[in-house]
DNA sequence: TCAGAACCGTAACGTACGGTACGGTCTTCT
DNA sequence: AGAAGACCGTACCGTACGTTACGGTTCTGA
């Protein structure tokens, strides 16, 4: 449950490596779990001895690849000064349209259900990982802003958690776990948007202050 | 994305293959995904050769695993006569509960991993299927009370599934694919009862007719 | 009672794949 | 130039597991 190793490991590795890891990755999201060692090295065009080398063992070369791509999503850190209900709406808006992008693409999909199915088998390597890179990395970007828009008197929770969660189920809904499980669900850019954009106003009409006349309401 | 053909064949099942499902139910639950026939065959005392002769392969055994478990829950049909504020609340309470303890239950967690693995590898059916006595099974259930909510003026929205989708995203938030990532996220009774009534007070501020001084707000 | 089907237990087969070994090639360092 | 190491490609090994085959036992129906 700590995210303190993947730094380290994402910049000691070679450009060489790196490469090898966008191979996997890729197969990853091609073909799913069942990818091969075999598969790897062909399309990375190395050998598979260079891969036990490097990696250890399978798990060890998946870990490195989810780990790969965790590093390569890094933060947008938001301005918390001048914080007005305009700006709070626009970065609750960006943080839903930014979310709901990751969940719905092809790679944040196929490293979801590996990790899965990884945990699942006993080991909750990979589970952990996902996990701390995905829902709760958005917890602690998310949570000063929370946090500003409360200190602005825009927002009134107790819990901090709790808001962030509810923050997290208008926006995810029931999409996450339909692409998992296999369903075609068109998330378009413009669907993205709107999405974002309702999540923002519902959140706003359960957590936000009382003091003005800004209630508006979904439909 | 039909749902047609669980009923027939869970009926169509001998006493005995149901034992030998839940044999390899139980399994599945505690073993994950990488139940072998010969640990079915063991587990449920039959032979592999009775295994293949039922259920064809692996594919077969598994997917009819997945339906004889959708077969067994079955709905509870809410009267809709009579519906005011405290039974519309009584109900959407109800609904959270239960799929609240549905979803943080082993089996459901089993089941959800072995669907999203099997999603991944090409074919999609326990995807489907899990996806549709689950998800869809809800919103076939909820829909009804929530037409009635709005035809008693309790309720107010334009788009019956938008509304199902935001009281599914307010009621699971986070719970499912944390759990299915590995998270140890204990649900008692407790927790599950104060999210429940949580989630049912916020979908009706977001979503209750605002005829009358019921405006409850989430802590 | 007897034939035949259903089923159990186990052995056997084939293959896929993780992991290892090895020869050949290229780079690097002295 | 020559030695050493890193790496590629491929062949190989061992095992796990899906699938099939078969002998023996129990059930069923005439």
């Amino acid at each position: 449950m700590q995210a303190s190793t993947d730094i380290e490991t994402s910049e000691a590795l070679t450009e060489r490596q790196k490469a090898v890891l966008d191979a996997a990755l890729r197969l990853l999201v091609e073909e799913g779990d069942q990818l091969t060692m075999t598969a790897v090295a062909r399309r990375a065009s190395c050998s598979k001895e260079t891969l036990y080398k490097w990696f250890g063992d399978r798990d060890g070369l998946l870990t490195a690849t989810v780990q790969w791509q965790a590093s390569k999503v890094r933060v947008v850190p938001v301005d918390r000064k001048g914080l007005d209900l305009a700006s709070l709406t626009a970065s609750l808006e960006r943080f839903a349209s930014d979310w709901l992008k990751v969940i719905s693409s092809d790679t944040s999909i196929a490293l979801n259900r590996v990790a899965v199915s990884h945990a699942g088998s006993g080991k909750d390597d990979l589970g952990a990982i996902v996990l701390e890179n995905g829902r709760f990395a958005l917890a602690r970007r998310l949570k000063p802003v929370l946090d500003a828009g409360q200190q602005a008197g825009l927002l009134e929770f107790s819990d901090a958690e709790a808001a962030f969660r509810t923050f997290f189920g208008l926006v995810a809904r029931d999409v996450q776990i339909r692409l998992l499980l296999g369903d075609r669900l068109e998330m378009t850019d413009a669907a993205i948007g709107g999405d974002a954009v309702r999540a923002t106003q519902q959140f706003l009409a359960l957590y936000g202050a009382k003091t003005g006349p800004q209630g508006p309401r979904a439909g």
